[in-house]
DNA sequence: GCGACACTTCGAGCATGGTCGAAACATTGC
DNA sequence: GCAATGTTTCGACCATGCTCGAAGTGTCGC
């Protein structure tokens, strides 16, 4: 028999249907209320509040009330991980889909993991800051290379604010296969893409749109 | 409601107990039957067998069918890696474990996986079993050098002996992250380990212990 | 205060699926 | 051939936990 960290009870919390479509609606990054999460998965309040509970008590969870509106969010960066791991392996041994739509391939290309920017622009991007020695990979690890600040700082993000979170982290990529990069950094980084206008995001989708010159800029800052 | 690939059918595959320990069990790299993964599990073997049916028709596993033996394995590293994924999560959110007995330092030290050894001394074993030649190694393939048949023979083992199961084989060690040596070869020099009283194996665990004078004749051997 | 709204708790119904013993099947060794 | 071993299938039992309607708690606007 095993011991060690009870896997079973977190992949069960994710293995009900009604608990994993919240998770997903979820990781689109924004905190959303029992009402909105039991119309993404389907059930009825009473339904969405036990399971709602479940995912609290599992940790999965954070939640901020205000008033009476209660707004629930992924507790973190690992889960939203985690979820993203999975999402993959569903990918890889599910039945192959219908040919993929539209929106799937702008998924593809940009979407929202979080709160930070995964697809393949993501994954080119962590790729070229490597390769510029601006991060430094160590097997899992990823580091701030010796320009890191100037290089963040002249785009207008300070990589020293102190911060419980790591600054940076890799997260699996689920349509690319290979990491993108997450923490504070890859958060700081989507914030600026949207404060720019680089790129909007698809309504009611984790999707992320480049406008035609928004990409130029991104690929000029990140990919050059 | 949600649609995309259907995460909820792979988490609750992994969110059953029993399963769950045999997919851990199975995080060692090395495929096993379904009585070992039974023994993991604490389950009876029909429901074992029961439960990797159900990891087979998820694809969460691959099967190899070597004469009444059935070796049951990992489908690929990106099942490992939702596995660890998970497992860091629960390891974030649930209760902090005890701390590593002198158990688990004996473990990493050396330990039986599945009828070979495993650990820190199976791993330098296999390196100079490289170093001297008497292996080779393309890639992730081992074969039997110029002087294995000598070598072998010098301490009773024959490496000739017919064998449906390969006689040696790479087998990914959990503990130091590097391959050690399985197939016949592997479980043939447990065997001598066991019977010249060089080792004993530790009571309910997998653990194998070296006496003083074991472990230098061990090292004369092997990593001389 | 009193309705309106957001949400949770309670209770009962019900399906899914985990469990094992017994028996069938398959392969090996003699 | 027959016995031994490893594994799967079958059948029946049973617990877990998902589900929703109805009722209860808390918060806001007036």
């Amino acid at each position: 028999m095993r011991e060690g960290p009870d896997i079973a009870r977190i992949a069960s919390l994710v293995g009900d249907p009604a608990r994993a479509n919240m998770l997903s609606a979820l990781m689109g990054g924004t905190a959303l209320t029992a009402s909105e999460l039991a119309l993404e998965a389907g059930v009825s309040l009473p339904t969405a509040s036990s399971h709602l509970s479940k995912l609290m008590e599992g940790g999965l969870l954070t939640l901020a009330s205000q008033g009476r509106h209660r707004y629930y969010g992924l507790a973190g960066p690992q889960v939203a991980g985690m979820i993203e791991a999975i999402t993959g392996v569903a990918e890889a041994v599910g039945p192959k889909r219908v040919r993929p739509g539209p929106r799937d391939a702008a998924m593809r290309v940009a979407r929202v993991c979080y709160d930070h920017l995964a697809g393949e622009q993501a994954v080119a991007m962590l790729d070229r800051l490597v390769d510029r020695n601006v991060l430094v990979r160590d097997d899992k690890e990823i580091r701030l290379g010796p320009s890191a600040a100037s290089h963040f700082a002249a785009l207008g993000i300070d990589v020293e604010a102190k911060a419980r979170r790591p600054v940076c982290r890799a997260c699996l990529d689920w349509s690319v296969r290979r990491s993108h990069l997450a923490g504070t950094l890859g958060a700081a980084i989507l914030d600026k893409i949207l404060a720019e206008k680089w790129a909007r995001r698809e309504k009611d989708s984790r999707a992320v749109v480049f406008s035609p010159t928004g990409k130029q800029a991104f690929e000029k800052v990140f990919l050059a």
